[in-house]
DNA sequence: CGTGGCGTTGATTAACCTCAAATGTGGTGG
DNA sequence: CCACCACATTTGAGGTTAATCAACGCCACG
């Protein structure tokens, strides 16, 4: 893994990249000075278990920067990513003191974290802060919802073709323009952790992106970096909406 | 399918079977006396679909009594359940016009159904509607993801005792008594419903219900209803933590 | 120049799906 | 009451998909 410091320091709100975005986005200016003297940064390694299942979480945190995973295990050790936290994304459940799911960096991760206690107080003096929190709590259960349709019904080759597509729309979705025509993705996970994702093994995984370069779906460039000469003709291999 | 009448009929929200588990649980008399006067009652008759996915939705509705489903399906047929709506649960998303999944009545189902733009207004002037909104939806996050360990991970036989184990909780949880020693359970699906919310074929379902009989592990009494002679090893077989 | 992490490929197997047929089961109308 | 129908369920035979087990290549790094 890499390891290139985070590009944004600890700063001011107003600085911060994802203040549109994530949980304080509604806040007005004077509710973001309440946060501003709350809130503290925390940064974790790529590659390190930032939070185990079952154990204590005292702080919920927003990604500023780096990819974090949610995962669990089964006992032999199966294991199931139920979650990516992209840059925005909020980690923690107001009102539980543990988290049912292992959290672990991907790459570098810089978060902005508040004690747990006085955030929940703040949840109910700032009604911003709910409404937006209910927001994206709302977008993450119809992923969820999406990636069980994935998970139980869909084939290999369509549960890779849908990753790529659905990591192709959350990238543009930073910048306005969706996904068509000829696309560039970056990968940020190992097969291992994409057979994790799509409930597949990573050797399956290994196969289907061969399946796919084979039929001209996508090239690569290295392991890495994905290239997709025809966006609409990746969605139907996924058996997507275009919409969506 | 029986079309028993639903037992409760419109009537005051004190007398409301889901009072304290429902969206306006945490509402105070004043509050309550506010939805009293904009809420009303629908019943759907089993079987029917109450919304197509896709679809706009008008209202946003608590499940009064009965039993509804939330699925998606693919072009070809393939289809996912990604939700069941018990008794106390939401239906509607704040904020969107339509539904991305479609809801089908199991039995028959009365809901105490809003108009989406008033209680969105509502959402933002009561803020233990929201509170309670979110800690819901934080809830059923919850269950999508450990939802999505089963189908990404689990074995068709752990599929299925999985779901015998959660239906009992579910069931439990309404007594207040957790589930221990023998253990009888209402099954309210079909085979073809348990098949698509595990992402199974029904034959699949069948099998493995002969098979969790054979080995002593349940008995069937008629199609629908399941006696479980030791839930502990129900557990075990469903690879469940005991607690949870 | 080894070593370990990551990725690809091949051979085999097990789990589950598909297709097909038989067996209940409850409701309806004669 | 019984014949009949629609539908849910079970069971069987055979096929497919993806998992498993195993070997090997690549590359960054000490």
């Amino acid at each position: 893994m890499s390891h290139p410091a985070p590009l944004f320091t600890a700063g001011r709100c107003g600085d911060c990249p994802i203040r549109h975005r994530a949980v304080c986005a509604q806040c007005d200016d004077g509710e973001l000075a309440v946060l501003d003297k709350l809130k503290t940064y925390r940064s974790f390694p790529a590659g390190q278990t930032i939070a185990w299942a079952g154990d204590p979480l005292d702080f919920v945190a927003s990604v500023v920067t780096g990819v974090a995973i949610l995962s669990r295990t089964l006992e032999d050790g199966r294991t199931q990513m139920v979650g990516l936290l992209l840059p925005s994304d909020f980690l923690g459940r107001p009102g539980h003191a543990t988290v049912t799911y292992t959290v672990t960096a991907v790459t570098d991760v810089l978060m902005c974290c508040f004690r747990r206690q006085p955030f929940e107080a703040l949840l109910h003096t700032m009604p911003h802060l709910a409404m937006q929190l209910l927001e994206m709590t709302l977008d993450d259960l119809q992923s969820a919802r999406e990636w069980m349709l994935l998970l139980g019904r869909k084939t290999a080759r369509e549960k890779i073709a849908s990753l790529l597509v659905s990591l192709a729309r959350r990238e543009a979705a930073l910048r306005l323009n969706p996904p068509e025509g000829r696309v560039e993705i970056d990968l940020m996970l190992t097969r291992e952790a994409m057979a994790d994702y799509l409930g597949l093994t990573l050797e399956t995984v290994s196969r289907q992106f061969t399946g796919l370069r084979q039929d001209g779906l996508i090239r690569l460039n290295g392991t890495r970096r994905v290239i997709v000469p025809d966006f609409a003709r990746l969605q139907r291999a996924a058996q997507e909406d275009a919409a969506a």
